[in-house]
This record gives C-alpha cells, sequence and structure tokens, in this order.
DNA sequence: CAAACGGTCACGTAGCGTTACTGTGT
DNA sequence: GACACAGTAACGCTACGTGACCGTTT
C-alpha cells in the first residue's frame, strides 16, 4: 500500500458524487476516517472511503438516518458484518413507511374533503379567520 | 374593551394547549401580536389571540409550513379573507401529499424486495461492508 | 418562598452558503 | 513574484420547536 493510493477530499469527491463540504460533514460525525493529511495538511483518504460513502449512500436512500448508518458502520468497524443490524434496521423502516403511508393517505382525504366543501365567496364572518375553516 | 379581558401567556397557553415556549416562539416569528405589557413586562395578549393559534394549529395539522401560515394571516391581517389563499396552498398541499406517498410506496416495496431476498448469514467478502447489499 | 414570567443560548436533522485565510502548481 | 485553483476553519442559515440556565415579577 503506497500513499500514491490514497485520495484528496475533491478525489474522493468526485468519484463518490457526495461534496467536499458532505464528505467534511460525515468526517466531523465519524463516519468516516482521514489516513492522515499532507504536509498542507490536506485531509488524504484510503480508497475503500469510496465504498463507504457508496454505502452510506445506499442506506440513505432507504430513509436511514445518519445516526442509523453510524450505528451499522461501527458493527463493520468492529469486524463484524452490520447484516443483522441492517436487517433489523429495514424491517423497523418498513413499518415506520407504513404508518407514514397511512397517516399521509388520511390527511389526503380530509383535504380532499374540506376542498370538496371549499365556497370561493363565503361571507365574511366577525371572529372568524377563515369560514370555510370555521375557525 | 376594557383591559381586564387581556390574557397573559400562561393563560393563552393553558386555553390552546401550545406551549409557552412555542408562543414566543411565534410572537418572534410575527405570528402572533402582543396587546402591551404589564409593569412588569409580562405580555398581554387579545383574546382573538385564542382564535389565531387555533387557525395556525388547524393549519399546522394540514401540513402547511409556518411561512405558508404566515402568509395566509398577512391576508387576513390586511382586511381580506384568507380562504382564497388557503384554498391554493391546499391545492398543492395536495399535490405534494400525492408524490409523497408515491414515493414511500416506491420505497416500501424496495425495501420489502431487499428483505425478501435476505440472507441471514452470508460469506465475508472482502472489500465489502454488506454483502446482501453488495457494497 | 414559590409560581409564573423574562431573556439568551444551545441542541437536533442533514447539510448548503459565505467569508477569510493558506497552500499548490504553473 | 504573480496568478488561478483547491483546500482549510469557522460561522450562519434552513424548520420547529424543546430544554437548560439564570434573573425578575407577582
Amino acid at each position: 500500500m503506497s500513499t500514491a493510493e490514497l485520495l484528496k477530499i475533491g478525489e474522493l469527491s468526485n468519484q463518490t458524487h457526495v461534496s467536499i463540504k458532505t464528505i467534511r460533514y460525515y468526517e466531523s460525525l465519524q463516519l468516516l476516517q482521514t489516513n492522515g493529511r499532507t504536509d498542507g495538511q490536506f485531509r488524504l483518504f484510503h480508497p475503500d472511503a469510496v465504498t463507504r460513502l457508496n454505502f452510506i449512500k445506499r442506506l440513505q436512500a432507504f430513509g436511514f438516518s445518519l445516526n442509523q448508518i453510524k450505528t451499522c458502520l461501527s458493527v463493520y468497524d468492529q469486524g463484524d458484518l452490520p447484516c443483522h443490524e441492517i436487517q433489523q434496521q429495514l424491517i423497523q423502516q418498513v413499518a415506520e413507511i407504513e404508518n407514514k403511508i397511512k397517516e399521509l393517505t388520511l390527511l389526503h382525504s380530509e383535504l380532499n374533503g374540506v376542498l370538496q366543501r371549499w365556497r370561493a365567496d363565503p361571507m365574511q364572518e366577525t371572529g372568524t379567520i377563515c369560514p370555510n375553516l370555521k375557525i
């Protein structure tokens, strides 16, 4: 493993389509580690960081929070496969998505109901802000 | 209109079930106005503030942002009925909810697919964080 | 003395925008 | 040395509050 393999933040950004800002932010959250710095204090990353960022993006697309992702990466960093952890989070995620869909569906029909009863020009009533909402 | 009608923040909070902190926050956003202060600098609110907070809560339950609500209240404060404004925002809101439901439904089936293909004990592969995700 | 009120700061999510400064390469 | 470009740290901003802390009024 030669030093020539190491990536500067801009190179890592290009290879992963993750912005420099975001990479630095992830480093501050300890989702990502640098592999030292150049003489001029530029961060250097091991090429594995590309895989790591792709992993983060994948779990984010699943709706995982950075904290959940950090938990999964911690398991991996202890030398274990994070598969079980990820599976558990996925199961929970599916349940949460089902709940959100239910909530949104309910809200959707409520809003449609309100809109269908909407009157364009109601009489102004004192002490009421919007007569259509009776408030 | 006597001064005796005016409400202190705690009374307003009790009547609306909106926390004191939140009321102060809304005042700072100019969603709500005080009607002067006591000699000891305690905020005083007109009883109409109760209606106003109920209105805010109702629109929030519809999924409106405080900024959207502020726009509606501005119309009202200029002496017009905010019904048209609210209707337009509602129509937009319904469209956004439909989009979110679509996205969540898609995500839901993707996650279910991933979970169905999940293998409890995959072989550890070098350069891969989670073999089940092939990353 | 205690409850209610006041103000200010900081936190949480997941970053983006901006400034001001320094380092790198030609 | 001059110049453009790339990197650095540090601050503020987004939305919607909540919690902590400490001082003042009733």
